[in-house]
DNA sequence: GGAAGTATGTTGTTTTTCCAACGAAACGAG
DNA sequence: CTCGTTTCGTTGGAAAAACAACATACTTCC
């Protein structure tokens, strides 16, 4: 792949960071990249694809979907630029893609053939080592991501999920007081919980002294002594 | 490390499949490999830790837990012969451990430098290699587990929780009717609903022609006409 | 076979959440 | 400033889940 080939939003990609732009063509070359254009409403992946590849999305819009047992569909995921797709199923030898990816625009995609990530080239490049790196590492953060999201979801009551996702924020800042990325409805999404009742139980909290809060920014009150 | 020196329960490990007893020993070395043995209630890592080594627990039992910001304590796994230990902190490049592992019998661990497990030696050894696809298999087979376990949870009624899993179920095992690993309270324990308010709805939905069930063995009924 | 223990289902009550609807406050655009 | 829009809190009735308690299998072990 010639240096102009080379789409610009690799650069900003953590897939790609600490290789350096002048890197990238030799690497694209070593890991066999193909670069594919898809129509509205096309298929980037159906599901029973073969997991060999790991997909790029470089332009356009597209939407992960999955279809269960009885064939009802559900949407998992809407891809953007310079998101990563298919690679959890890569790297975990899955033999076939259990979901479908469409092209909810007209989009362009690069896919990388994981069996070239994984062995390292001939040449044995410095990047490839650190692409290596790279792709651990957002298995890693997807993973601690997923964790603290499932920590918080494994409480039953809207009270106790709040407790648990405020005190995990609280810890994440180092300080009792603190501002969440979520507006109400966001946070109740987040919570699997309904809007009105996620905000009458934050005010019955702040009425039992639990904590304070003024639009984002919360302040949990000290544990109380036992 | 001498070949008579490395922990039988090596050779069982998904981390090291592939690699040949024989191989093991250079491996290790190549690793850095470090054995130690605790005493029960002492630590093998403490909240704040530098996150620069994996853990391989090879005897005896330990806990993780992790402390919130307010101070209440909670058991988030047990850990057994065999299993791995903070090997997402170290691939998420987390300068500090956020929990803690404590020995609740007297055990032994081995440790690696992760920064050895990633870069390659200076012998380019095959296995080395072997290790990092194991590495990669065992972070996103449980970013797959995560992310099941998520789809499940982020339901919201009780309902929605057993017929999102059981769909799942039914589409691992090609068929709509299979078994699935849990009794009553196991599943109720999945799914963080109440055993009997379990019971109930799984009966109520067999009431309604939903599916049917004997123990363990479950039949979803075909999708309805609509 | 029988006793003890475990797993599952059932029932009625209490608690919590959902839902729909509304009002107040904050915000932005014209 | 005013009008529309969005966000947030509140309310009351409906729905769902939790909870406690008990009944009924099914196991296991002696």
């Amino acid at each position: 792949m010639d240096n102009r080939d080379v789409p610009n939003i690799l650069h900003t990609m953590p897939l790609f960071s600490g290789i350096a732009p002048s890197e990238l063509p030799a690497l694209l070359g070593c890991l066999a990249a193909t670069q594919r254009t898809y129509r509205k409403g096309s298929y980037l992946l159906r599901e029973g694809d073969a997991a060999t590849h790991v997909g790029i999305l470089l332009s356009g819009a597209a939407q992960i979907e999955q279809t269960d047992y009885l064939g009802y569909r559900s949407l998992l995921a809407q891809l953007t630029p310079g998101d990563l797709f298919a690679e959890t199923f890569a790297c975990a030898h899955v033999a076939h893609i259990p979901l479908s990816v469409q092209a909810t625009a007209g989009c362009e995609a690069l896919w990388l053939d994981y069996s070239h990530v994984l062995g390292s080239c001939a040449k044995a490049c410095a990047f490839h080592q650190r692409l290596i790196d790279n792709m651990l590492l957002a298995l890693s953060r997807k993973n601690l991501f997923l964790n603290a999201k499932l920590t918080v979801l494994s409480r039953r009551t809207t009270r106790e999920k709040l407790l648990a996702y405020l005190s995990a924020e609280a810890k994440r800042a180092g300080s009792l007081t603190f501002e969440i990325p979520f507006n109400r409805q966001e946070l109740a999404d987040y919570l699997s919980a309904d809007r009105s009742a996620l905000s009458t139980e934050l005010s019955r909290m702040q009425s039992e002294g639990l904590l304070t809060y003024q639009k984002n920014q919360f302040t949990l009150a000290q544990k109380p002594v036992q």
